[in-house]
DNA sequence: ATGGTAGGCGCG
DNA sequence: AAAGCGCGCCTACCAT
């Protein structure tokens, strides 16, 4: 290891890049926001050759100005290169990205751990060598963090040969990874740099909101709860504060369940994982029709009332604020992450705001630029019956049809507003699978809608007399998995599931046999439709960074943009163009008989939108 | 104090 | 005959 504190080392390292093709660059920072300007670069090193070779190490300082121009001409293998290049970039380093090892061992099983550490274990058969604690590390000799950097990109390096030809070895995953996931990380690092734009007074506005509805929905279940059994809770119920007695805490489901179970003797209808009474939403739902001594119904309706506000209040409002740098929140991408291929997105997740359009308002409002947002029509359905080859469906998508109004015509025998409401409760459930108990709970609990025990029966066998493809196809898909323990995405990509090979006799071993099966008749849609969503990605943001406009979240099937306000008729004609066109899949021998529909609407806000109408064709 | 799990719930 | 899939993150609770 070479640590470059003199021209004379600088010289040397300058020769490497000259001298070799590829390098292995990785850098260790401080765990801090960065785009608050927090994080600190404490070290980063090179390493080039594979069997004689040698390792630089820079600090943070003129010497690693000084290698510049050498940085930003090597083309690198980076382990997680989406982390260490968005760094560099944030620091003013454009590092090249040739490729990532993290990404090569998530294609080829993203079951499978994917740390430096485990793969140059599997590969290389090196033990653990990581004893920095990456909270303190600047309490470390730089000297110690140095050398564990250094080690890093050696491992790199030297895990890039295996797995490359591992890669190489399997056509379909090499496609993945050249046409879809290196790109995207590039693609990723430009949105995580864009940011969302928050509009902070709506923010602070609801946050003071929410405070009151929390505070008078607490009182009002405080004032209609009955006193607890010491007896039977014997620990006696935690103190609020120092002036009340023993006080309920509705966010506790131990008391909630002592309450319902214990002293009102409700039945005890549904069971967690581990085998407790439940009081989850469902349950709460389905209790409010007995009746039993002291029970007071309503009180089921407020403790879900103040659940859902304290949820959104403690999981959104309260924890906003710190993720806002320069009035953006930069969510953190993980594309490596998700088993079947999908994005994830944390600190703070941006994929699962509320739908309600208040939360949504908080978003945008930047002067000048339009909120722009880009999502799939019901992108998986569209997907799965083409995998099926659903005669009936596809017919309907092609002639531009509504699958959920076409569902309630012909399963529900009913066109009322109403029944799409049920036949997209139908669509959605059964096409993964769901058994009748299922499907009621999923209508009830995500669409408001009660069905019997016999109409979910019912519907659920109407439905596959309707579709009968959708069901050859959750057949084809069940036998070819259980021989083979192993599924593929449409596009190439793999997942494993031993579990689906067990044999049926092992009684135990059923229910996580029946789950490796559904989630083998999920991930190729899911996979899919995810992939069709990064390619339009990686196509649209490069073309509309030119006009100015930059992609700024992810959500699934749907992108989002910032669009200055007079670009935003050639930015949506580019956006629509490229997510509809799905002639690309014949690159990877797809040929997709089934339109992929993009609706594209525009406001001030995420929360503010209306269709969007191109003008003079509108 | 700190860490891990369970239950619950937001999104696609 | 029966079986939704995929996430992240909050609080409560229990173990160390």
């Amino acid at each position: 290891m070479i640590v470059v504190d003199s021209s004379i080392k600088l010289d040397n390292f300058r020769r490497h890049t000259e001298n070799y093709e590829l390098g292995a660059v990785d850098i260790e920072t401080t765990i801090a926001n960065p785009f608050a300007g927090e994080t600190k670069l404490v070290s980063v090193a090179c390493s080039f050759g594979d069997v004689v070779g040698q390792t630089f190490v820079f600090k943070d300082d003129e010497w690693l100005a000084s290698a510049k121009p050498n940085l930003e001409s090597q083309q690198w293998v980076m382990h997680n290169g989406l982390f260490d290049r968005l760094m560099m970039l944030l620091w003013g380093y454009d590092l090249p990205l040739a490729h990532d090892t993290m990404a090569m061992q998530y294609l080829l099983d993203p079951d499978e751990p994917k740390s430096l550490e485990k793969i140059s274990e599997k590969f290389l058969g090196l033990s653990s060598y990581k004893n920095i604690d990456y909270h303190n590390i600047l309490d470390h000799p730089w000297e110690e963090v140095a050398e564990m950097n250094a080690e890093d990109t050696r491992r790199t390096l030297a895990c890039f040969r295996p797995l490359a030809d591992l890669i190489n070895a399997d056509p379909e995953l090499s496609r993945v990874y050249q046409w879809i996931i290196l790109p995207a990380i590039n693609e990723l690092i430009e949105v995580t740099v864009a940011g969302v734009p928050v509009d902070e007074p709506r923010l602070t506005e609801l946050t003071e909101l929410y405070a009151g509805v929390i505070d008078s929905l607490l009182w009002e279940i405080l004032n209609s709860t009955p006193k607890p059994d010491p007896a039977v809770y014997k620990k006696g119920w935690p103190k609020r504060n120092k002036t009340t007695e023993e006080t309920f805490n509705p966010a506790s489901t131990k008391q909630v369940a002592h309450v319902l179970f214990d002293l009102w003797k409700l039945p005890v209808l549904e069971k967690t994982a581990t085998g407790n009474p439940s009081t989850g939403a469902d349950t709460l739902i389905q209790l409010e029709t007995f009746y039993t001594e002291g029970f007071e119904q309503e009180w089921l309706g407020k403790l879900r009332e103040f659940r859902k506000a304290k949820k959104v209040n403690d999981s959104y409002l309260k924890s906003w604020p710190k993720f806002i740098a320069n009035g953006r929140m930069n969510p953190r991408y993980k594309l490596l992450h998700v088993v079947t291929g999908r994005l994830s997105s944390s600190e703070p997740n941006i994929q699962n705001v509320p739908r309600n359009k208040e939360f949504r308002r908080i978003f945008g409002g930047v002067e000048g630029y339009t909120w722009m947002k880009a999502d799939y029509s019901q992108a998986e359905l569209r997907i799965a019956s083409w995998l099926a080859q659903e005669p009936t469906m596809l017919q309907a998508y092609q002639e531009n049809k509504d699958l959920h109004a076409l569902t309630a015509e012909l399963v529900l025998k009913d066109s009322t507003p109403g029944a799409r409401q049920v036949a997209k409760s139908l669509n959605f459930g059964l096409l993964y699978g769901a058994g009748a108990n299922t499907l009621r709970r999923i209508a009830r609990l995500q669409y408001g809608v009660f069905l019997s025990e016999d109409e979910a029966h019912q519907h659920r066998e109407t439905f596959f007399d309707t579709y009968p493809a959708l069901a050859g196809w959750h057949e084809r898909s069940k036998n070819e998995l259980i021989l083979s323990g192993v599924v593929r995405s449409p596009l190439g990509r793999v997942r494993y599931l031993p579990n689906a090979k067990i044999p049926w006799k092992v009684e135990e071993m059923r229910g996580k046999k029946m789950h490796a099966i559904l989630e083998g008749i999920n991930m190729p849609v899911q996979s899919m439709a995810s992939d069709v969503l990064l390619y339009s990605m990686n196509k649209i943001g490069p073309q509309v960074r030119a006009l100015g406009a930059s992609i700024i979240a992810e959500v699934h099937d749907e992108l989002d943009l910032l669009v200055p306000d007079d670009r935003v008729d050639e930015v949506a004609v580019i956006v629509k163009r490229e997510m509809e066109d799905t002639s690309w899949l014949e690159r990877f021998g797809i040929n997709l008989d089934v339109p992929m529909l993009s609706d594209i609407e525009v406001g001030t806000h995420w929360g503010s939108l209306t269709d969007w109408k191109q003008n003079g064709n509108g």
